[in-house]
DNA sequence: TTGAAAGCGCTAACAG
DNA sequence: CTGTTAGCGCTTTCAA
């Protein structure tokens, strides 16, 4: 390793690359590339890979990606892509939900010899660049993504994995929650427990998307259980903790009053309580409620948020498998969707 | 581009590069190269230019980086280390903090033009190997990084910027919030509205952690105010809601009584604000509480909480600001520490 | 069982 | 103002 000027003046230590190895293990490069990619049906002595193997430890060799890639056309980089709520703002923030989802995709594409690349992505724009640009090896995309550019997306060589995504395509692989059924249950929890006055809280969103489902789930269990849905029993708006705090009051507002409330998202809920407190109502003894995803804080509010729990790890360790398995055999729509449970906590009486 | 099958028998788009816009626009790839990278001190008369960007967008030309970077040494990727509370899990999944200032550096990076690879990182494990295999161009660790492996990092040519690192080392540079400013503040507030018998709960944690710096804000404080430090009333656990909910009845035995608690973190006071309502203790008519980063939820808990607020945004926008700098004047060691307040919430009273 | 050598696509020094 | 060309470090085919 040699002392060298770069072109930019930045003093540098150069690295110590594989005709390094080769030259002092007294071999070629070919074998020392053999032997570090552990490369089938290529026998190498058992004293030459011990040599080489020696030799690199000794040199800290670290191969240099840039050129593998270059070479195979693969980065060994999944791409995570977190559509971002606002223009220019909030990726991850506004819903603790993405930062558990993040954590176990990327322990579990770690364990997999992967790295992630991490991106937001404003309203508009196309990501099919920074996987051409990057070769990423798959994508995953959770949440929507902008229509127009969905073709862009799939005319790629990399697999792409839509989480919890608006649209069901063909060109893509999906992976859900059971959200129909989950905002069935919920429903039905409240109707169970001798609610018939329930409101739906939720995001005015896609058809499609999450919350649609889990609109869909509720006007289900109504009809099923003989209630009518009433429209004014329905608010939409924003999915943040800001809009369930502000609804809160138009909720209570009802003329014909209100027992319960479904919201579609625990950060809903949440805020609907923290509305409901300001207001000196109390949850559940004035007003009972329950949430959807069972994120990790919904147990750490007063009362506890009962709700509808989806497993959040299992997601995110899943859509890592399913990009992967992607890679293997493209040609396999994969298609999975997660169940869902209830969770009871303190937050919906029998009336 | 033509279809062609890879060696591995994957069917594939043959990309477009950039001799097939050279050829196309009727120019060599140097001036390709020029024109798509607005290369400073080369000067391409108007035409030319026009023609090659007209050129490259018809072919939809995307540059393969994994080529520039094995030219140029670099990689426009910023590298971004969470170590791991527990070996093999959890990595920002235990403390929503980290989501929020993850979500505020990768908006960040974004629009500078950088990538950001996120990574866990066990207890023993190193990542200067992966800092010289993708060749990073700038690394920000967040929390602490096993000291064994220092030295690595220390040597490696990309520049290191340590977020709430236990250590102040003079290889990289640093940023911190003030976490003694702020646990004094903290302690003080409860001081100034009739509090003695405050309790501390906190992160057993090594010397120079935030944890031990807003231990010794506590102490500060204490101190200043006549007020003896009882080791009998510091608590100390992991930085865990579960420790927090855990530890609020040892909080309540004291013999003594106490009146106000300082948590550490956020996380750890809504913890005991947990277990304090378990027990039918009430915040703040029975007990007092005060924590420490006013996280997104903080305000979402009943009684909302009254905090030490530091600005995780702009320490997530600072780091990267921090990390580009070094890049560009690698000889000036940067050391930040950014200022806190306190939001005065609901969960403190008077008495 | 090993090695020689041809690129992968791009940048930038240098020549024109 | 534009083009030629020598690599960057690695993988892999083919020959020995």
């Amino acid at each position: 390793m040699t002392e060298t000027i770069k072109s930019d003046g930045v003093r540098n230590m150069a690295r110590t690359k594989i005709t390094d190895v080769a030259a002092k293990a007294g071999v070629s490069v070919a074998t020392v590339s053999y032997v570090l990619n552990h490369v089938e049906n290529q026998t190498i002595s058992e004293e030459t890979r011990a040599k080489v193997e020696e030799v690199a430890r000794e040199l800290h060799y670290v191969s240099n990606r840039a050129a593998s890639s270059l070479k195979n056309g693969r980065s060994n980089l999944i791409g995570v892509v977190i559509p971002q709520a606002e223009p220019g703002k909030e990726i991850l923030l506004s819903d603790p939900l993405y930062g558990e989802l993040l954590s176990e995709m990327e322990y579990k594409a770690r364990r997999m010899g992967y790295h992630m690349l991490l991106s937001g992505l404003g309203d508009d724009q196309d990501y099919s660049g920074v996987v051409r640009n990057r070769l990423l090896d798959g994508v995953i995309i959770v949440g929507s993504y902008p229509a127009e550019h969905l073709s862009d997306l799939a005319e790629l060589h990399a697999p792409v994995v839509l989480v919890d995504a608006c649209i069901s395509d063909a060109r893509f692989h999906e992976l859900t929650a059971d959200d129909r059924a989950g905002g069935k249950l919920a429903t039905e929890y409240l109707i169970g427990h001798g609610h018939t006055k329930i409101a739906y809280v939720g995001e005015k969103s896609e058809k499609g998307s999450a919350a649609d489902k889990r609109y869909a789930g509720y006007a289900d269990a109504l009809a099923e259980h003989g209630l009518s849905l009433e429209r004014d029993r329905v608010y939409h708006g924003k999915n943040s903790f800001a809009y369930g705090e502000k609804v809160a009051e138009t909720v209570l507002a009802h003329p014909d009053g209100t027992t319960a409330v479904f919201a579609a998202s625990d950060i809903l809920a949440i805020g609907l309580m923290h509305g409901f407190a300001l207001r000196g109502v109390r949850v559940p003894e004035d007003i009972s409620i329950i949430g959807f995803d069972d994120l990790l804080v919904s147990r750490m509010v007063s009362p506890a948020l009962t709700t509808i729990h989806q497993d959040i790890a299992a997601k995110g360790e899943k859509a890592v498998d399913m990009v992967l398995d992607a890679m293997v055999t493209p040609e396999k729509r994969q298609s999975e969707t997660l169940p869902v449970r209830l969770v009871e906590r303190d937050t919906v009486r029998r009336i």
